[in-house]
DNA sequence: AGTATGACTCATT
DNA sequence: AAATGAGCCATAC
């Protein structure tokens, strides 16, 4: 890979831009509690951007220079696929924090996903 | 500045 | 049912 940049530079700080969709992003996925998960599609509906949910995975990149830390794990795809495995530190890390959460993961899919599923239009708001 | 790409999802074929 | 197109819009090149 080529070398790493200086630092991420976050969208947040853009003063011409509203970066508030990512910061909302990053707040609901901090809400999901342990042992739920939810989707990029849901967070985005919730949001009010139902059809922005490519956002939400960027904002999830950018999730890892904010801090307090994002749960990333969390947030799959509608199918309970770990689709962003492949962008955490480690291949196995996101699998294994939600192990860690007591959710079975097999071949990089949630087993019995709708009953972990956490809707935020639904517990939030 | 224009094109390509993506941690997505839905509609259409 | 599987494949394809389209919408979304910020980043990367």
């Amino acid at each position: 890979m080529k070398k790493n940049k200086a630092s991420p530079k976050l969208p947040v700080a853009d003063k011409t831009k509203n970066y508030s969709f990512f910061e909302d992003v990053w707040d609901v996925v901090r809400q999901v509690p342990k042992g739920r998960v939810t989707t990029y599609g849901a967070i985005a509906r919730y949001l009010g951007a139902k059809s922005s949910a490519r956002m939400v995975g960027w904002a999830m990149n950018a999730s890892f220079a904010v801090s307090p830390k994002v749960p990333a794990q969390r947030v799959v795809n509608r199918n309970g696929m770990l689709s962003g495995k492949a962008h955490f530190a480690t291949p196995t890390l996101m699998e294994d924090l939600l192990k860690e959460d007591g959710i079975e993961v097999k071949e990089d899919k949630i087993l019995n996903f709708e009953a972990f599923f956490w809707d935020p239009a639904n517990e939030i708001g």
